[in-house]
DNA sequence: TTCCAACGGTTTGTATACAATATAATGCAT
DNA sequence: ATGCATTATATTGTATACAAACCGTTGGAA
């Protein structure tokens, strides 16, 4: 942890944390010992115990009374209601974002999209979700509300391990890309209703790929030859 | 605080807290002394400080670093931003419960709002926000959708008290009381899209009574005379 | 009189100790 | 061998102590 900064040390340690689930270097249902983490970060249960809370109440982990915290995980039906509040919040942006570009916005984007055209060409799909990240984040701040901005990131980083799932599945990654196309289309029209209606129709799919990814993984579990 | 809770003590801190906040009892800027938080619950540091956290995540409290925590307070810019993440997230809840109303669920809305004309018949704005909340965390919970219900809950709280200034406005609440007939009558038809687009409108109109109340204060304060 | 530095008191941030709860291991009875 | 009760260990929840930072007051210098 470093000392130098003027951030409280159970703020230092819940950015931690969140980069550290970020890169699935702690995953879904994962027990969270707060001895072992107090060690891996080197700082005392106090400040620690603090950033749980925090991520806590973000929904990045879950504290069960007396039996610690885990980071957090969703049912198949979680998962579908996730993606729903996220298309509505992620439509909404895209609406904002389309009445509100100025032509250096749009330019600035064509460039995020041409990175994802690069990394589909490259059948990449780590850069596609990396520069994929950046544009819904950068269609996000174009929105213009800072509040809708915060609950956005806050669901995302919640949903984001479902999302890098989904595009492994067969034919989404495909999918996605002509998913893009037309979004941009949308956006260099500053149509808004469309921009804000394929966005939506964007998370729906991705949370159908999940949805079947899901059910699948469930039924490989479940045979008894597996 | 109750020691026959199963709840850790953290998580009860927190709930005071929120009430008191919600009761007004705590007000917008106002700080909140670890100490003397600490004596009026009767709870040491500790679990205080968590439940700060908790708080402070949620947005209901802001925590600077060494000078410790305020009840969240807002500019004009910051509500008008709210009440537009808030117009989408309860647009949203309302078209989906347009679309999923059951005939039972309709007669309870129908009751709701049977209150809230009784409120306004005996020109009781104080009642009539209680039941307003009741009916929109109705809508928000037959919105079938409990991520969003999350999310709507927490924005809920942090702009509760601009809510309540609404209501004294001049003309606001005989405004919000057509705004209510206009919407169950959207809801008997189950016209989704008239629903989120009156819900929608519902919110704008509550955040441009504020807005104009603020801008008066905020005259009010700088005039030497005053 | 005003401004700045030093000092003391207060409050926040963190570490550590103690208490309570959960879990694992062991021993005994069937 | 298995199941249950008891004991030991590990972990979480809370209280308390110590350190660091902030703020207000006072005194001295200009």
């Amino acid at each position: 942890m470093n000392k130098i900064s003027d951030k409280p040390l159970a703020t230092q340690v819940a950015e931690e944390i969140r980069r550290l689930i970020r890169a699935n270097k702690l995953v879904s249902g994962q027990r969270l010992s707060e001895q072992r983490l107090c060690e891996r970060l080197g700082v005392s249960r106090t400040p620690l115990r603090e950033a749980l809370r925090i991520l806590s109440a973000e929904g990045l982990v879950t504290i069960s009374p007396n039996k610690g915290a885990r980071v957090a995980e969703s049912s198949i039906e979680d998962t579908f209601y996730m993606f729903e509040a996220m298309g509505v919040l992620e439509g909404s942006c895209a609406r904002l974002a389309a009445e509100r570009l100025t032509d250096t916005d749009l330019e600035k984007m064509e460039s995020l999209h041409e990175q994802l055209e690069t990394a589909h060409r490259n059948a990449d799909p780590e850069s596609y979700m990396s520069w994929n990240r950046e544009f819904h984040e950068f269609v996000q701040e174009k929105a213009g509300n800072p509040v809708l901005g915060r609950i956005v990131s806050g669901l995302r980083d919640v949903i984001l391990l479902h999302r890098y799932r989904q595009i492994y599945r067969p034919g989404r990654f495909d999918e996605s890309m002509e998913e893009h196309r037309r979004l941009i289309e949308a956006f260099r029209a500053r149509d808004s209703e469309r921009a804000e209606r394929l966005m939506q129709t964007h998370l729906q799919k991705q949370c159908q790929a999940l949805v079947t990814y899901y059910a699948e993984k469930g039924k490989e579990v479940v045979y008894p030859g597996d």
